[in-house]
DNA sequence: TATCCTTACGGAATTCGTAAGCATG
DNA sequence: CATGCTTACGAATTCCGTAAGGATA
């Protein structure tokens, strides 16, 4: 029994049971056609076509019962094609990267688009969190990729691949008399109010420890989650900003000026995390290609299999 | 595509994704397999199994949804053949019933003989195993009937029918001091030990049950799968036995005296299992009749449907 | 005589099995 | 180093198309 014998006895009842008919309707010969017939009728066991003489002209009674079982047959092969078009065209589906503000707002805006050029047809969920919401959402299913600077290592069912690295960098009103020290210290930035990222964001604690370990108090004025709050403030005279180093873009912060700081404060890595174990669509490994240069496809099955030996 | 390829999908998940075991079971050859995988893929475009390096791991998310398509029609060319054979041969052809040793031993004979005087020709088997292996065989279409007090329940691909009403029993020795007491109770058992079935066969979780609820210990010296070795244990002193009611035959076990347990215990009931989708010859129908005589070809057909229907 | 199916046969294509190679645990 | 998958290639089988022949309206 094979699939093209099937299709030929659901062309035979279609074409009125004329096999030459069937041959031309299935771009295929006529003797050919009989001889499907012939075998699946001898396979079965039973007369699927009744016929005078050499002639079909309907079906038997055992044919009408089978009739019906091939037609579901033929159907769900249709179906396992179409099964596979909607997840082969790769171009269309869902991704869902759970993310920072810092990193929606200034990373991955051009990533995203770049992304959104060569895939239109996906439709990406930006889903914005905290760290640890991010990492919840991986857990759940709810997310395909995690990116985030804190709270992501150290989960044993999150895979963590380092992105890329960042500084802090300190933002004041123009004229500030920051603007006029030569070179900053932590000293004198701890002089003024702070304000900077809540605790758990964006590479917040490497600040409290840097100026901890310089045994410096310092006076946080006010945290946000996000860099755009800090801005607003310290443009009000609140006090000195810490932010991202990325989150400052010079042409669109008229008003503020980034202060270089020169290693004063601790290197930040932006982590990507996955789910172990949660299959990605071939354009999630696009997006994270995109993102990250180094981490292809191959590279990352790969990390994986390491970071899932015993240590 | 073709049928084989198909064939070869099932038979990967069956075997656990050992490509080799694939290959033995479908009895071809290893790269036979690995090709054909490779093939279907390519023309559908999807992975359907998850590798790591070569091995296969399990299946993707289109895998997954492909599989319950390739089932079906597996499932419906076997239905091609069977409808077939009914035709060729009403009355010859194999019928395999799956069942546990209290049906296969106590119910069933007075069944089969009957049928066996109808229907000379057909070959039966009665395959005994747990409930478990019963739904098994089942599923993987080894077998056409399932018959089980436990086990059979709530399993979306298969269709339950209750088939009769029993309760357990009480066994002794004869002149055992349970014998003695006017009217048995829970906690009268329960001081002795007890000799019953295993956990998963004939109703044990409600003897489980019946005792948890009435906060009484038991002492399950021994268990057993079938009522035969149970007997054989009571009859040495072991302890009490507690079997199903149909299970004691007065004539032929001497030494033994059953008790009436009047309610103690919770009604069982015995069900018997079809697969969803499969087809029937028309002396299952029959077997099925004799069993349990409401259950009709119609019965059975509408009932089918009507638990198809979203809930 | 035209239509329609079957049989026969040679070539094409597919499938299968063996052997060898490579990766992995 | 055993297990498990892939690649390669020749052999076997199946499938297909052409040619010829027979039956029926």
């Amino acid at each position: 029994m094979n699939l093209q014998q099937l299709r030929i006895i659901r062309e035979a009842v279609r074409q009125d049971y004329n096999l030459t008919d069937v041959a031309s309707a299935l771009y295929t010969s006529q003797p050919g056609v009989s001889k499907h017939i012939k075998d699946i009728e001898d396979e079965l066991g039973v007369e699927i076509f009744v016929r005078r003489g050499k002639r079909l002209l309907g079906l038997t009674d055992p044919g009408r019962e089978l009739v019906g079982v091939v037609e579901r047959i033929l159907l769900d092969t249709q179906n396992l094609r179409r099964i596979a078009a909607q997840f082969s065209s790769k171009e269309t589906g869902n991704l869902v990267i759970a993310t920072t503000h810092t990193q929606a707002r200034y990373v991955l805006p051009s990533v995203i688009t770049q992304f959104r050029k060569d895939y239109p047809k996906v439709h990406l969920v930006l889903h914005q969190g905290s760290p640890g919401e991010i990492a919840d959402m991986l857990r759940e299913g709810r997310a395909d990729i995690g990116i985030a600077t804190e709270g992501l290592a150290s989960q044993p069912d999150l895979a963590t691949f380092a992105c890329y690295d960042w500084q802090h960098a300190i933002i004041v009103p123009d004229g500030h008399p920051l603007t006029r020290e030569p070179r900053l210290t932590l000293e004198s930035i701890a002089r003024y109010p702070l304000v900077t990222y809540h605790l758990g964001f964006t590479g917040r604690a490497n600040i409290d420890r840097r100026f901890a370990e310089a045994g410096l108090q310092t006076d946080i004025v006010l945290s946000a989650i996000d860099a755009d709050v800090i801005k607003a403030y310290v443009e009000t005279g609140l006090g000195v900003g810490i932010i991202a180093e990325m989150a400052f873009d010079p042409e669109r912060n008229s008003g503020l000026t980034l202060l270089p700081t020169h290693d004063l404060f601790v290197t930040n890595t932006t982590h990507l995390a996955l789910r172990r174990g949660r299959y990605l669509r071939s354009f999630a490994y696009r997006f994270i290609e995109y993102f990250v240069p180094e981490l292809d496809e191959e590279s990352i099955e790969r990390s994986l299999k390491v970071e899932l030996e015993p240590v």
